[in-house]
This record gives structure tokens, C-alpha cells and sequence, in this order.
DNA sequence: AAAGATACTTACTTACCAGTAAGTATACAA
DNA sequence: TTGTATACTTACTGGTAAGTAAGTATCTTT
């Protein structure tokens, strides 16, 4: 990938995060850019193009992540996890599922798609996560590893949304807390 | 309030949980209303006085209804909660913090200061039935209310945003799995 | 050196959006 | 009956959005 289309990625990426994808113009990278809006067409024709490739860089991203902490054990696992969000946190930044979804239904067919792919694959790792840690004891918790990894991903992502609101405390409360209750 | 105005704001509060508060325009009003967009402007000069009040529907909704589970054992109070985020979600619609949060450093100030009162409102509400019901023994949990509180919010708000993603039985699974880890 | 691909810029179109100024119809009150 | 408030419509502005067509500079390949 260019260095210029690295950065219109990167910056796209982080006003996805911070206004939200409707809300955020091709201006808002040309700009900072210094270069003008076409040339952005050039490398995305359409916003849903540069929609997707954002959301095909995360998905990479969080592959290369996991695949790094694969020998850790488990509960060092999650901890990264968590780690990963609280630094999307504390630069202001939300996860992007959370900023995504609430547009869901203003996306096209092929950007819907991509989204639901993410979905897919944080949430099938989680699982797979819990699964293993609670076999070698290293996690306990009742019920299915799928419905656990529904209520983690969930306190993940709307505790980086709630922190904007209501402060950062959030997002270090609901974070602790979430480990320590795996606990065994 | 006339009969237009509680119109307007009806139609905005479902525009705003389904495609976004900057997604959608007073045309999205004003075409099925069969008015024009300048009548909207009539009652709500700014867009920004059309969140406000939308937002401050849902607070007196929400008020309403605690109000009128006040004498429920704190369980069947929260569950009632979980029913009227339920009810939310098979409609596609999202929670107003859900939807309003990803978009929140687009607003203006008043409105941002609206955001957070809801969300405190929120909170504290759900901190002071977890609060009651651990003492009355009707809950178990451990750690702080106001930090199961978190949990319990974020759990809700994202599993319904998840739900459109990944399909409607995120939130039964999520919602069914709070409920029970309450259980003393 | 010519040809072609790459990475843009210039200049533009079409469409929409929030917001406004001025006018109109209706109802109720003095 | 005249006046005034309410609840709009008509007709518009200024700004911004996504997207495009055509041209240009630069580098690479033949």
C-alpha cells in the first residue's frame, strides 16, 4: 500500500472512531493531508470503499494481535485484549464496532457485510479464548463460552462509548471488574 | 405539546436509533409527515433543539416507568428493564446512548450536557436497585453496585447494536446470562 | 526515446442539507 | 371587526457533500 493511501486509511480510521462514518467528510482527510478530495477518490472511488478497507485493516490487525499472544495462556490473553481497548480509550478513540454499527442501516450491502465479518471474528475468538482457560482452569464462569464472549465483548465496547459521556472511570471499572470474575 | 410536534419528535427519536442522529435529515421528517421542513424548523429552530428534546422524552419515559415499578422486588424491577430494551430491539431500534454516544463530539454543547444527564440518570437508577437488592438478598454479586451497574448498562446497550450484526439472539443470550449471574 | 502506468490536480456537477425571510390561513380575544 | 398569536407554506440562501471528467507530472518499462 502507498504511503498516502496508508495515511488516508489511518486517518479515515480515526475519524470513523471519533465522528462516527456519516459524520465525517473526505474533506476531513484532505486537509490535514494537504492534497485535495479527488485524489482520495483516486484510492477509495466510493466512501463505502475506504469503509471497508478500514474495517479489512482492523480485521488484520486484531489476526496479527492474537496471533502474537497464541502460546500466553489464556488469562494473559483477555488481559491483552482489554489492553488493546484501553489504548483506543484513552486516545479518545471507541472500538470500531461500536462506532460503526449505530449507521448499520445507512451502509451499503458489501460494507454491511464487512462488518458483520468483524463481528464475527472478535467474538468467535473470545470464545475460543474461554473455552480453553476454562478447560485448563484458568478461567471459571457459568454457562455457555459463546454467551460469555456476548457479555465481555459487550462490556468492552459500549464502556469505551459510556467513557465519553460519563468520564474514564468506565472504562477501568467495567475492565476489572470483567477479569476478576473470571477468576477461578 | 400539539399533535405535530409530538409527531416530529416521535419520528426523530426512531431516525435517530435506527440510522443516527447525523444520518438523518428533517426531509426524513417532513416528507411522511406530509409537511414541509420549515414547519419542523417552527418547533425546533436547530436540529440540535430536536435531540434535546428527544432525549428528554426518553429521560421522562424512563422516570415514568421506574416510578412505576417502585414497589417490585428489585429482581422483577430489573427485568422489567430488560423488557423495555428487548422491546427496543425487536423493533431494530437501538438505545438513545447507543446511537446518540458514537456521534457525541459532533454535538453542540447543550446537547452533549443532555447526553450525560441521561446517562447519569441511567446509572444511577440501575446502581440503586443492585444496591437494594444485594441487601434485601434478591441479588449476589460481588464489587461495587455502581460497578455491576456499569457492567449491566453496557451489556444492554451494545448486545442490542450487536444484535442487528450478529442477529437477534445476541440479546436474549446477553440478557438471560445478567439475570442469572445475579441470582444469589 | 516513446509508451504506458501511476498518482495525482484542476475544475466541475449534482444533490442535499440546515436554516431563514416573508407571506398566508385559521382561530380566538378585545 | 380589528388585532394578535399560532401554525404553518413558499421560496430561497449559503454551504457542503460525494463523485467525475479531463488534464498533468513523474516514474518505469520496452
Amino acid at each position: 500500500m502507498s504511503d498516502t493511501k496508508d495515511k488516508i486509511v489511518t486517518l479515515a480510521d480515526h475519524l470513523v472512531r471519533t465522528k462516527g462514518f456519516n459524520a465525517f467528510s473526505y474533506k476531513d482527510i484532505a486537509d490535514p493531508m494537504e492534497i485535495k478530495n479527488a485524489a482520495i477518490h483516486y484510492h477509495f472511488p466510493a466512501k463505502a470503499d475506504l469503509g471497508i478497507c478500514v474495517i479489512d485493516n482492523e480485521i488484520d490487525k486484531f489476526r496479527e494481535s492474537v496471533e502474537k499472544w497464541r502460546k500466553l495462556p489464556e488469562d494473559k490473553q483477555l488481559t491483552k485484549l482489554v489492553e488493546v481497548f484501553h489504548r483506543h480509550g484513552t486516545n479518545g478513540f471507541i472500538c470500531l464496532m461500536g462506532s460503526l454499527a449505530p449507521d448499520f442501516e445507512t451502509f451499503t450491502d458489501p460494507m454491511k457485510a464487512k462488518v458483520q465479518e468483524m463481528g464475527n471474528v472478535i467474538v468467535s475468538w473470545i470464545t475460543g479464548c474461554l473455552e480453553n482457560g476454562r478447560a485448563g482452569k484458568r478461567f471459571h464462569f457459568e454457562g455457555e463460552a459463546y454467551d460469555r464472549a456476548l457479555l465481555i465483548i459487550t462490556n468492552l465496547q459500549s464502556s469505551l462509548i459510556l467513557s465519553r459521556v460519563l468520564g474514564p472511570s468506565v472504562f477501568n471499572r467495567v475492565s476489572n471488574r470483567i477479569l476478576k470474575d473470571l477468576k477461578p
